[in-house]
DNA sequence: ATAAATTTTTAGGCAAATCTAAAAATGAAT
DNA sequence: ATTCATTTTTAGATTTGCCTAAAAATTTAT
């Protein structure tokens, strides 16, 4: 199946919006993540029904069909794939890769993608600490544990960041916060659950909204 | 300049037919070049002429002006660092890197191009012997000396490929001839031109349509 | 110098992806 | 159960990149 980058954008939007449960997808939700309007959308719907990549009826919402869901999942290796290699092997910022990733996710080579993943050592999570699917599309697992939910005393092992903004991702790294440092839970400002934390040795306040923004591990 | 992918080709299309000498252009070549059609050419020729990128004469022909050389060179040295990444990092053939690099060379990130230039070691020269121009558009020099050209005697290095076919490189490959390697000459058949050469201790004996496709240096 | 062949452009269309404005369906509120 | 607001679809255009067929210009051959 030869998609068109219009198409893999639209099925990568499905997928991220509908979630892990598969909900059913609003036209609007998906006009506003790819920031077009609902007229567009409706048109592509009908277009990717046709080609069996979704199920969609009008008025109703629209869901991945198997084809589509393996297609977008591909797309998504490909892109954390690349996000990897800028910063493991290009030394680019973890705040700067999405938007190129975003073109490169589109290169069609299955060798490259596969040759690509070897030569970065086949890693199971990207710059962000989110999963990166298999050749089979297999994720690896991850905790969707938030240091907001950790409890005074815990020690921790950061994993990676739910928000992936720029902004959320600038403010973390000039914490100096990086994937896989470890943390202790000091303290929890009643207030307004702001979190007192030892890392590397000095101590940083963290407000409840930063933290329900950084996925962690216990031990 | 915000250019569309079937313009850079275009651009880099009229860049190679013109060549050094930077001659007029014509319409058929370009649609043949790119496999379309002469009067798609020509609406493409009128939108660049448009933004100022190509001198366009209707019936004349066309020929990149300043700015629409300077983004081919641009495009060019993508194609040619991405196809030095794929062999040099990712160990493809060199027969195989074009196609993909014909992909990758549209991705739009000069941070990215340097990044990759400098991993690479800001390589003077692709996998198949040809100049990758600089961050300014400058190319490195390089003799255009073919190995029909040499005489009985001579002791050359071998520089690159003229054709870059993938026949010819799966059967230079096959010869088991590589960049950078020696090649002495040992005969030339007055009957046909081709060539007796001694190559890494054994002896080869090449057409004269080959010998006209390496590119060679003197000792 | 004409005629024939070739090249190039023009005319008219089509598909993909987008838009705006209007109509229709759905859902919420009285 | 109507009415009102929101969501979604339909209708009608636009832009880009491509096509075929016909016309026009240029080049080549007689
Ligand atoms: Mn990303
Ligand atoms: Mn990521
Ligand atoms: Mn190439
Ligand atoms: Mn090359």
């Amino acid at each position: 199946m030869q998609l068109s980058l219009a198409e893999e954008n639209y099925l990568k939007a499905i997928y991220f919006i509908s979630g892990p449960e598969r909900n059913l997808v609003n036209t609007n939700a998906v006009a506003e993540r790819l920031d077009t309007k609902a007229a567009t959308v409706t048109d592509m719907l009908r277009k990717l029904k046709k080609k069996g990549l979704v199920s969609y009826e009008p008025y109703k919402g629209v869901r991945l069909a198997e084809t589509g869901e393996k297609l977008a999942i591909g797309i998504l290796r490909k892109h954390r794939l690349w996000e990897t290699f800028l910063v493991e092997k290009l030394s680019f910022g973890w705040e700067e890769v999405h938007e190129i990733a975003e073109q490169l996710e589109h290169v069609r080579s299955s060798k490259l993608t596969e040759r690509l993943a070897n030569f970065l050592g086949n890693p199971q999570f990207d710059p962000h600490g989110d999963p990166i699917p298999n050749k089979e599309g297999v994720f690896p697992r991850r905790e969707n544990l938030t240091l907001d939910k950790a409890e005074v005393g815990d020690f921790l092992l950061v994993k990676g960041v739910k928000d992936s903004s720029v902004d959320f991702l600038n403010y973390v790294a000039k914490l100096g916060i990086r994937l896989g440092d470890s943390i202790e839970v000091m303290g929890v400002e009643s207030f307004d659950q702001s979190m007192k934390l030892k890392h590397e040795g000095s101590v940083l306040h963290l407000s409840a909204m930063a933290c329900a923004n950084i996925y962690i591990s216990r031990g």
